[in-house]
DNA sequence: CCGAACATGGACTAAAGAGTCCAGTTTGAT
DNA sequence: ATCAAACTGGACTCTTTAGTCCATGTTCGG
């Protein structure tokens, strides 16, 4: 999106801004972030800036993506498990640590993203749409694995338990965050690891 | 909280700054909300707002806890009935119906605000979290008046089952937003009431 | 190795923001 | 009725912010 760098030094230049932008939108939010700050952290100009992101709302909507990226990519190697019920436990242990690894419980980066950017703009929200689906569907693929491997009871339908799953979690997330006690956040995963189990055959 | 006005005008002052705050933030977010928008829409001059709130971070704070108590006020009347399967399922189908109500979820206010107030600001965690407390309280309490009246089944746990709800909840909330569909909200809720349903004898 | 496109630095503008100040008005207790 | 406390209006300052502009430096194809 917006305008790509030609050269090898543009890429650099438009990458260190973006990655800057979106650490510290992560760390302090968006109204807590400044083109200033992010100029400074990506050690930029300001005219940097203005060359590859036409305006402040372009650079937020591609923070919004990227940070979207950052979910996946950060899951990707355990989602990959989500076909067996050791591998949804394991994931979902996973998913829980996180919470407990940091100082404090940070919920999801997409849905805080969402409640800081603005309301009106429809663009936006369609990306973190966008990365809600890309989750969801990493959990659906596996449960239509486990469906078509004969493991689940019939009638089960994946798609709804991969939708339930991730709004156990997304409201773990939620509570952990607002309470400060990622044991929230392990409590809701073993609830949507109870529900899962449930559907499974034994 | 902060001042308190003398009589009765200066009362109805800072109720105005108060409830103008708290609709603006609440339809466009904190940053999309000066305090010259909240000037403007509660017909008052710069020095009303900072003679019966310090500054803008305590009136923050002040909006926080007013949206929180319009959450559980909003449901004060729904939440009463949250003691039996009826009045449990009059309870979900309501927080539903909320959603569709709009012409877009809204999701939870209170998850909205989380997400938006400064994360350094403890403070106004708490206030939120106490929300939250008190929202699974009204869930809880119903739960435990089954219990008693020996309506669920023995080793369920009212406390536990209520945060499950509520992050069943909030979850539902938070896709329903993000995705702009009531219909998550409503297979949330849903969940939910299974859920609470294999608690409950017969 | 030359010129055109690309990339950079930073000064500058204009607007919006929070917060201050004080002179004037209203209120209510005596 | 009076006077001090409470309340109000709005001009003012200071800072931060997004966004513009242009002169200079770098890169790369021909």
């Amino acid at each position: 999106m917006s305008s790509t760098p030609r050269t090898a030094r543009g890429r650099a230049t438009r990458e260190r801004i973006l990655k800057s932008a979106t650490e510290l939108i992560a760390e302090r939010g968006i109204a807590g972030t400044s083109l200033d700050h992010v100029r400074a952290l990506a050690e930029v100009s300001k005219s940097q800036l203005y060359l590859y992101f036409p305006d402040r709302e372009t650079l937020l909507r591609e923070v919004a993506s990227s940070t979207c990226d950052g979910v996946l990519d950060g899951q990707a190697d355990i989602l990959a498990d989500f076909h067996s019920p050791a591998g949804i436990e394991r994931y979902l242990d996973a998913l829980v640590e996180l919470q407990f690894d940091f100082e404090r419980p940070s919920g999801c980066p997409i849905a805080t993203l969402a409640g800081q950017l603005d309301p009106q703009d429809e663009q936006a929200r369609l990306i973190l749409a966008d990365g809600m689906d890309r989750w969801e569907a990493g959990l659906r693929e596996g449960l239509e694995q486990m469906r078509d491997g004969g493991e689940l009871k019939p009638g089960t339908n994946p798609s709804k338990l991969a939708t339930q799953t991730l709004a156990l979690l997304q409201g773990g997330l939620v509570l952990a965050r607002v309470r400060d006690d990622a044991a929230q956040m392990r409590l809701a995963a073993d609830t949507a690891l109870a529900l899962i189990r449930s559907a499974v055959l034994e």
